[in-house]
DNA sequence: AATAAAAGGGTAAACGTTTCCACTTTTTCT
DNA sequence: AGAAAAAGTGGAAACGTTTACCCTTTTATT
């Protein structure tokens, strides 16, 4: 592959002019300019963007961490990402990480590697104490989908407990007493703070959660079939279910329509996230809409900002709340 | 950010211990390999990945370009070549593409300014002619989705025709004899492969396909829906449908459902792609498995191969052929 | 017409690595 | 014991750019 020194050979001027052409750079005459273009073309040359940055100190790169991109969320969140790299000019690197510290670490690692300036960064096993030292060592580092007290403003999460509660409130609007619930078994706090803001609400208004008629599963199709086998193995009645996410409502309601049960006429399901899957389904699914490509085009945004010397911060943190879609899979009781 | 020189001061040794250390070099001593690794840690050091390719000419980095990840199967895509990307301990450098020439040309050409060795390409738009140019310039390109027959050895392709027929054999075992065809109205190849194996096959049958019972729409859920209302509005029978996609599919049956007909007893229909949604849909749709993280997974592999070399030509290319899947949105007349 | 300013272009250092070569010290072999 | 081999280490060039600084030529100003 040829080089700006090829160019500048063949063309019969200095690096130094090439350089200029090729950025557009101020101080090189007309015909020079034509001249070099003419080289660079019929060598099909292509700058090497290694040597660039080497140079510039800077990468032209925005990094992204995510656990999988088969997971229609998670791409979501790197189509975020990658719509304000475009809108930039910069380019899209992206760091799959298994849910585990180790592999959390091995993909930060990389991006940092490559110099990347800008990262989103979805952690869920990374202790507070490492992301702090990570965050000092990189100004452009945004974390999205947590919040950690100390650096609130590189951050980018949702109120999951508010999104529970909205669930409360919309099935009590809909006068249910008797509500179940479907969580993930997985441990991370999204879940747990979820069913925390349900059942909170639910008891503000005076109703207690059977124990029983909450379980846990893993958070896809065959977890929520399983988990409303369960709920209905209980025996014990209810007229609506909260479940983890669109997914496992998906399977819920797959699970209750072959038992016998209508959705939404006998049991209203209620899911999280507003993936894709939620407006295919049949009944469409009512469900918390979960901004993710938003909330991760505002954290890339964040993330640029907080690179420029005069940032200034925003101490509140960039909090998003879930929004009520009401579809047709839950009904009055 | 500190670099190998600080790290060589520090130490006290020459920066070229420093890289023998870094790359786990030979001809460093136990007692000076300990010394060093215990100043890098405590400066925090990451080597810079920039230079490094500089140097070495190599970029450890496998590019991919797609038009998007929002879309399913291009995540599978993205995610294939994640998948590899990991057991080679290579990085992924996403170029998303619109469907245009233009765009499609600079999302290939940030990664060749990246020097990226190994690129799997997804081009729709790109003439034969330009992609053959690319190919010569970049040994590692490889195109999917998409066959060349000049380099053929350099693509990665389904067997669209095929799939067409396969989808039509199926529907001929099942009785069915007036059938309807839901197509893409986008201007890439594959829609028009589909049908024409469909129709071969059907003619093979002595089945003529009746011209309006051929609609053309968008390739998403409104599209299936309105395709289907077209068909119906014809008032011509029919008794199963071949849909493009899945999500066109998916649209169709909820159409045909809201008109009083049950899928799969009034009326089959078969889909094609096999994406997550297929599984999740009420009935779980029957339709041609199109095995793209498998075949992305492939052509990575066939990319890394094709820098190697001594690499063997296979001469005949990667063709694939789409599989049924039968679930429920199918049955006998 | 003389001079200042602007325009056009070149030289060379720098970015952070890897790696070839050379040199010294230690170990092994006979 | 001496020679040969191996081990350990450093010096310096190279990778492909950008850019500060300098020089020359042209143009504008008075």
């Amino acid at each position: 592959m040829s080089t700006i020194k090829d160019i500048a050979r063949i063309a019969g001027v200095s690096i130094a002019t090439v350089s200029r052409v090729i950025n557009n750079g101020p101080k090189v005459g007309q015909k020079t300019r034509e001249k070099v273009t003419q080289v660079m073309n019929d060598l099909g040359f292509t700058p090497n963007a290694n040597a660039r940055a080497l140079v510039t100190q800077k990468s032209s790169t925005i990094g992204v961490v995510v656990p999988e991109l088969t997971d229609p969320f998670f791409a979501s969140l790197a189509s975020g990402v990658d719509k304000i790299a475009r809108e930039k000019n910069m380019q899209l690197l992206l760091s799959t990480a298994l849910l585990s510290a180790e592999s959390e670490r091995a993909a930060i690692n990389l991006l940092i590697e490559r110099r990347c300036q800008s990262i989103v960064f979805h952690s869920k096993k990374l202790s507070d104490e490492e992301l702090l030292v990570l965050c000092q060592k990189i100004p452009g580092l945004v974390l999205i989908d947590r919040v950690i007290e100390e650096i609130k403003h590189k951050c980018v999460w949702i109120d999951n407990a508010e999104g529970g509660k909205i669930a409360a409130r919309h099935l009590l609007s809909l006068q249910h007493q008797q509500v179940a619930c479907i969580s993930s078994k997985f441990k991370i706090e999204d879940p747990a703070l979820r069913l925390q803001g349900f059942t909170q609400e639910l008891a503000n208004n005076g109703i207690e959660l059977d124990k029983q008629l909450i379980q846990y599963a893993e958070p896809n199709l065959q977890g929520g079939e399983i988990a409303t086998q369960h709920l209905l193995a209980t025996g014990k009645p209810f007229s609506a279910v909260f479940v983890y996410n669109d997914a496992m409502a998906i399977g819920a309601i797959s699970t209750l329509e072959d038992n016998g049960f209508n959705v939404p006429n006998d049991i209203s399901v209620i899911g999280f996230d507003d993936v894709l899957l939620s407006r295919y389904s049949r009944p469409k699914l009512t469900t918390l809409h979960y901004p993710i490509k938003e909330m991760a085009q505002h954290a890339t945004l964040l993330s640029l900002e907080l690179l420029k010397t005069d940032a200034n911060y925003n101490n509140n943190g960039l909090k998003y709340v879930p929004r009520l879609v009401k579809r047709e899979s839950t009904n009055a009781k």
